[in-house]
DNA sequence: TGTATGTATGTCCGATCTGACATATCTTCC
DNA sequence: GGAAGATATGTCAGATCGGACATACATACA
């Protein structure tokens, strides 16, 4: 893994090499993670460019600001689906979410 | 929209420019169905590249031969979740799904 | 310190998704 | 034609997700 990534992990939390290897994630389930994490810091950084507050979002998106909070967060119980169909609303295309993911 | 994504659009019945417009698909959704529809194609390939049948592939995934039908014809009822967390059991990488719906 | 603004966390219930089953519709042989 | 294997379609109960609300925490500033 490279460090980058690494670092993006443990950022959120997450102990790579530890913690994740120690639950026993398999391969999916980080590749899974590291896609939630990747979208949600997306979403994060196109939420601040646009010095909007979660609430502010959270209204665009017809959704509540818990659960912006929750994206952002990479929450678990936050699906892949809510996190590009928000990126989608704020004007990312496939081409900015495949950049995200890679 | 190039050529090559109305096709695969049209292939999977649904026509660009008619049905789609005319059923006021914002460019989101727009988005999303185009995002399903390369993966369920992706997801295809992968199974027929490998010689499974469809419910040599659901023993895999724990699924069942329907759902994985639903996920190879695009069926709205398939979240974009699932045919990623496919996909990655099959091998794929993120760099696999990202091409893919790029 | 206290107030205002923004963010995080926990919970709940209605909505959506999923595996499973039944059954229908192909294909490909004989 | 018909049997066998593969794929498609419809339905449903249980599981997961999502918006909403309450509330806790954080940061800034007077």
């Amino acid at each position: 893994m490279k460090t980058t990534k690494r670092q993006k992990l443990e950022t959120a939390g997450w102990k790579v090499g530890s913690t994740a290897d120690f639950l026993g994630l398999s391969p999916e389930e980080t590749a899974l993670v590291e896609m939630r994490l990747a979208l949600s810091q997306t979403l994060r950084s196109w939420r601040t460019k646009h010095r909007l507050t979660q609430g502010d979002l959270a209204k665009a998106l017809r959704s509540s600001q818990s659960r912006v909070a929750k994206m952002e967060a990479a929450d678990p119980t936050v699906s892949l689906d809510l996190l590009m169909r928000s990126l989608l609303r704020l004007g990312a295309t496939t081409k900015d979410i495949a950049k995200a993911i890679a």
